[in-house]
DNA sequence: GAGTGGTCTAGACCACCCT
DNA sequence: GGGTGGTCTAGACCACTCC
């Protein structure tokens, strides 16, 4: 077995490792679903200790590129229908089947908890405890977004009881509660604690992240939110016609 | 100086540390800009390794919470203006006047290259070696974007020597070359190598991306680009009236 | 039982910064 | 010189899986 000399161009050992197993899946000698070799046998191979092979692997974990099973080994992470042409809107049956896919959903919790994330500060949410719904919503079977939904007070019990197999917008709306208008806020960050279990991903894991404020035309209703998505999994399409792009320059 | 006893919730040490170090951010022991307590102190008041808190460091270092200067120090960061407020398109000089900042920018590269990057193949993108210009963008001097754009074929070189100081579009214009339309795919993703060094952000940093293929008036010349922000640099933020609403969910 | 990945530690370097 | 963080290694466990 001969030793291969890595090419640290100028950096570190778990680096070089971490390139080089990156090219070997680049290239397909590694390929999705199946196992790389043991950790063991890439330090032989490379001539390292296996605790820098698993340094390495650890970056590419987080990065998304393997996955590891504890007594299996570590996998190509398969790039699972990564879901493109998105609207920017989806939280609706309606659209999401529009959309091409059949969604599902599972209910995390519904708890009464104040808004406690920094980022949610964009939309000056109330300091009193809300109504929070944490669910995991599905497309075709795999999980694809972990919602979590603050609405204000004085939501009516039958609404709050279909929250588990609707989604919220949905609910209000069966009990003719219509929307007036949408804020959205797009932006990445690393997973929540509960984004990390819901979809068994590491720690700083980055995902697509959207915040949004929902006013009803009920002044009291109001839902404040954030869905995450795993960056692989999930990506906003926008189209916009030259006529769009007139008005955007020339705003009245 | 008292041990204290990790509340390690199930889960391990590692993970106890990087948590309780949250928490003293969140709470404001650790302030933003200061220094916290260095890998050893650490270590003895939590009675770990030094190296375990190292590994505690570096996670909440690739989550953007800490930055560490060798030899100096780890440091908390500061969440540096986070812009806001933002819309869909901005890689022209008068849109970022208008949203309230002075843009900058610095030439990286002009090259000649094929795309590679898997995630640009939404475009379908040509199989030639197209004109690759990359360059940073700051506002009011802090770095925001990274931008790779790629130029069809034909494109004079009185334009070409104006990319590296004005926007891509704006050099277009400049040369009577209107947009046609416009397509932005925005996801989230790891930071890409030349990113990582432009805004000096360890490997797997997340970063908001918007992918976007632009076709002008002349069906020549079209550009094709990504544009990476780290995460806590920049959101998109967008609106929906009620009527744009209504529109969606009827569509023609 | 042999193999896998995951964690924790001790110890040894290095490069860097400050005084 | 004494502090800092960063890297690499050896070695020891553990929990898990598969045969």
């Amino acid at each position: 077995m001969a030793r291969k000399a890595l090419p640290l161009n100028g950096s570190s050992l778990h680096e070089g490792v971490r390139e080089e197993i990156r090219k070997r899946i680049a290239s397909g000698l590694y390929k999705p679903g199946q196992a790389i070799p043991s950790t063991a046998q890439l330090g032989e191979e490379f001539d390292v200790s296996p605790i820098t092979v698993k340094r390495a692997l650890r970056d590419l974990q987080s990065a998304g590129a393997l996955t590891s099973v504890p007594g299996k080994g570590t996998f190509v992470k398969e790039q699972h229908r990564f879901l493109r042409e998105l609207d920017v809107w989806v939280s609706s049956m309606e659209n999401a089947r529009r959309l091409g896919f059949e969604p599902t959903m599972e209910l995390i919790s519904i708890t009464k908890e104040k808004i406690t994330d920094p980022t949610l500060s964009v939309f000056n949410p109330p300091d009193e405890a809300q109504l929070c719904v944490r669910k995991i919503i599905y497309a075709d079977g795999t999980p694809i977004m972990y919602d979590a939904a603050y609405l204000s007070t004085d939501v009516p019990d039958a609404i709050v009881d279909e929250f588990g197999e609707r989604f919220v917008i949905d609910a209000l709306r069966r009990h003719k509660i219509e929307l007036m208008d949408i804020r959205i806020v797009i932006d990445a960050a690393p997973a929540s604690p509960g984004a990390q279990q819901a979809f068994s991903i590491p720690n700083g894991y980055p995902m697509l992240r959207r915040l949004y404020l929902i006013k009803t035309i009920r002044p009291g209703i109001r839902v404040i939110g954030v869905v995450e998505s795993p960056f692989d999994r999930l990506a906003c399409s926008i189209n916009l016609p030259a006529k769009t792009i007139a008005r955007m320059e020339r705003p009245s």
